[in-house]
DNA sequence: ACGTTACATCGATAAATATCGATACAAACT
DNA sequence: AGTTTGTATCGATATTTATCGATGTAACGT
């Protein structure tokens, strides 16, 4: 089936701006477009309105009258669209502000979260929020939540802090992994043992130091990171064991570049949940949020814990 | 840089659709789309609205207010839209009608023509334009817009008719092919001289008789087509030569199924024209799709020949 | 209870669209 | 005459969108 719109409002858009800006110089400013792409959407525009908009190039930019008339028109017609809003009454639900979103470092690529995926279907119809995003510890994170610096905060959050509502989204399995390079990289999984563990050089997650520590019954820790990738960076120089999300090891696992060391003794999951603060009344921006991340989780999770 | 559109008016007008037919059933046949499309057009529209349009299921169709108020504003949009056409003055260009093309059977895959692109292009701005495409033999298709059947007509037209304009296009490199099992198939080209040529079976074009058995001296002709795909055919079969386009052979003989017999000495080349009839009086949309097939297919060709 | 029907979802493929850097061309400027 | 500037075109890549068949689910009809 064709394209059922027989105008193309982006192309509009963009002539509105270029006849705004007086030019290509401008608009591909205001509108982070590039020249060659600016001037094929308005060609593509003057093809499909059968007409020539504007005359440019060295001699200057100017509007013809058939510009003129379309640039007016343009405008009324993109009223008329704001009024299709008005008349639907999406006023009233209208999505407008700011969202401030903390995520623990690490989680993001997380596929099974779809943490993008929730992002997109929540800016289909909130494309006027901004969004702010970071990335940081679950300490951070939490904090940040309790001293109102951050409207929902998704992460594994082993403890529950009061006045924090926690949504479990997903249970995201662990893994030990060495590098390329390490002395336990090509030995058979058979013949590594508890002894070779403790005399590895083990980094652990600064803010699970002493999870990581017990979790294999390891002496001490070696180095300590924050991020997932000075994690990653860290397993791949070949001197360090440590723990990383499946998803991101396996897929150096499958560049050959690490391997999983004895998953079925020493992986775990980790609980992801969105929290959020236990507040009075309505949060229409960060409760759509929610609600898209509980359902591209997948998971009719159980009411908040207590 | 996201899309400009706040609103999606395809998925608007499918919803129209939907809403008119009362379910899936009649608007998947309407709108010639399958029930999963339409599906999927209705949550994303519904997604990008916020809110839903109607309960649908195995218990009926059936709007929800919010669905009522879409729909009403819908159609008041669709005004609106028409409304910017009229006030951009489109409706004095407007084509609306018939066009009536003739194309010369196996022309139409020529890339270099790039017909589908002019077509495409024409389109653009002429999608009112109720397009009647038929191809034929050059005697058929001059006939036919000689009698004022067709309108336009693409093709290699050897004799120039008294009454009718032709515009050179493109000129089209033909040679002379065997499919595999041939026995000329595996002959070094060196090794195939006239006699073999006369000694095979050779197909000719019904159009073209006398000419294409002239251009290589053969006694006679043992099979005759008019559709390109039925040269093909008899070529594939091993049993006969013929002549190909080369933008149709070269593809068989990428796929090892024919080879081309000494270009150099069987190959020539056959001129295109788009062809119209001499008439008093404007014809936009016969102008204008002409327009479309000069610029595509790239020549500033001379003026028809007389 | 079983079969049928209407829709939702999934995974996959194809087509359309957006984008850009490099380069060309033409006009203005020096 | 040479340089600079503004736009057009080309070829390429990436992203988005459209589409569908298969399958699942739920409600209706028998």
């Amino acid at each position: 089936m064709r394209r059922l719109d027989n105008i193309d409002l982006r192309l509009l858009r963009v002539f509105v701006v270029l006849a705004d800006e007086g030019g290509f110089h401008d608009a591909q400013i205001a509108l982070n477009l590039s020249q060659s792409t600016l001037s094929t959407h308005l060609a593509a525009l003057e093809r499909k309105l059968g007409g020539q908009l504007c005359e440019r190039g060295r001699a200057g930019f100017r509007l013809t009258p058939f510009g003129e008339s379309t640039l007016a028109a343009a405008r009324r017609l993109f009223d008329d669209i704001e009024g299709f809003h008005v008349r639907i009454g999406q006023d009233r639900h209208r999505l407008v502000g700011r969202l401030r979103i903390g995520i623990l470092d690490g989680v993001v690529t997380n596929p099974h979260l779809g943490l993008q995926t929730a992002l997109s279907r929540y800016m289909d119809y909130a494309a006027e929020v901004f969004v702010d995003l970071v990335l940081g510890t679950p300490q951070e994170l939490e904090q940040a939540l309790l001293d109102g610096e951050r409207d929902v905060v998704i992460g594994a959050f082993s403890q529950k802090v009061p006045g924090i509502a926690y949504i479990p989204l997903h249970r995201e399995p662990q893994a030990l992994y060495c590098g390329r390079g390490h002395k336990l990289f090509e030995r058979p999984a058979r013949e590594i043992g508890q002894a070779d563990i403790e005399a590895a050089l083990f980094s652990v997650r600064g803010y699970r130091h002493f999870d990581d520590l017990y979790r294999v019954n390891h002496p001490r820790a070696s180095a300590s990171i924050v991020q997932m990738e000075a994690q990653v960076m860290l397993i791949l120089s070949g001197h360090f064991i440590g723990y990383l999300p499946r998803h991101i090891g396996e897929d150096w696992v499958r560049r050959g570049q690490m391997r999983v060391i004895r998953p079925e003794s020493y992986g775990f999951e980790s609980a992801h949940f969105v929290a959020t603060r236990r507040l009075k009344g309505e949060r229409p921006l960060i409760d759509a949020f929610v609600r898209e991340l509980r359902a591209v989780a997948g998971s009719s999770s159980p009411e908040p814990v207590r």
